[in-house]
DNA sequence: GTGTAAAATCGAATGGGTTCGAGATTAAGA
DNA sequence: TCTTAATCTCGAACCCATTCGATTTTACAC
């Protein structure tokens, strides 16, 4: 029975996410405390402990939502036959700008998703969104007989989503400054895979 | 002239990172507080502000001590011409090892060297050294013509480093569960690059 | 209705990182 | 040697995430 207290939860979660993602928006995760949240949703500042066990699984809902809203940006288009290349750099620069638009939110949402604190499912269903969608591009590009056949679809989208993690780390590190630098440089690597350095 | 103020501020400081590797060694950089190397070290724990503005900075400086640790176990070894791929494997694999010997201070340093707080000019040294290593290992190959001579050596040396941190990143979101499977999959990505996906 | 167990809420307390400010120490010139 | 300014040091204070414990609210059986 979705009774008068389930009812309640749902909302006072819907609420403190609201509140947070307000917040995070307006200042930063840092420098929004738990209290700043609480007031914000109108409830007391340890309340939020019942829905959220750290800060940062608050922040983890934060950037679920931000991630949807990224991905529903990513039409499918199925009939794009452009080459490979292309849509890839299309579909990881949506990517890399999204991240980065905010310097510090990138920052500590590209943590928490690469080295998270602890394993977590959700996290893989969204990877598991994400690769699904390399692999479809990756699948188109094998019938129109542009790539191999010879290699397993997953490991190809593990490569090429470890370079994106490449050219993150450069513009957080500090070699990559500018985002045409970013996309040269993704052009340069993703030719590389295709062509092959042997030899 | 190497006054008292400085010798003392220079031992300082040395006490202080001593006592932090111990701690942060028998327990872990969370469960050791400041007031727990302020006492280690025999300081109030205030002056530790004095050396490091934060917890963070201790830990890089850890960090730094112990990837010096990790590479002198690299031996260059020029006369070593095994293929690319072998040469390279070793090189990740210890690195690998070495970083994820305990999860959490791997997680932490990982963190901390991708994707920094700030950008960091000791960082790019280590990063430099990194490198240089692997565009000896490339110049190596391009000599006993092995790989290509048209491609620049830094995206090269890029390319192999973006594959090792999807292979860290695997490790922590929990794809990648063995070290055996790590480099299986490392050997897999290496021989991609090597062969082309194209055709 | 009433009693009761489970769950939700929140004020108060804890612990740890960081800052403040006052007092101690040093460098260096007179 | 004395003075003074800069630097070091550290106890007290502050802020914030997280936990405790007591109180209130809900669900449900009788």
């Amino acid at each position: 029975m979705a009774g008068i207290r389930e009812q309640k939860k749902s909302e006072t979660k819907r609420a403190i996410l609201a509140a947070a993602v307000k917040l995070f928006a307006e200042k930063s995760f840092d420098k929004t405390s738990i209290e700043d949240i609480a007031k914000e949703a109108g409830i007391g500042k340890t309340t939020i402990y019942g829905y959220y066990n750290k800060k940062n699984e608050i922040f983890h809902d934060f950037c679920d939502e931000e991630l949807d809203l990224a991905f529903s940006k990513l039409k499918p288009s199925d009939c794009d036959d452009r080459p490979l290349t292309e849509k890839l750099i299309d579909f990881f620069m949506i990517q890399f700008v999204f991240v980065t638009k905010n310097r510090e939110f990138g920052r500590q949402m590209s943590r928490e998703m690469v080295f998270p604190c602890e394993i977590n499912d959700k996290a893989k269903i969204h990877d598991q969104r994400y690769f699904d969608i390399l692999e479809n591009y990756i699948a188109a590009a094998q019938n129109r007989g542009e790539v191999s056949t010879k290699h397993d679809h997953f490991n190809m989208s593990v490569h090429f989503f470890s370079l994106y993690l490449g050219l993150l780390a450069g513009w957080y590190t500090g070699y990559l400054e500018s985002l045409s630098q970013v996309e040269e440089t993704m052009r340069t690597l993703f030719t590389q895979v295709l062509k092959g350095i042997e030899k």
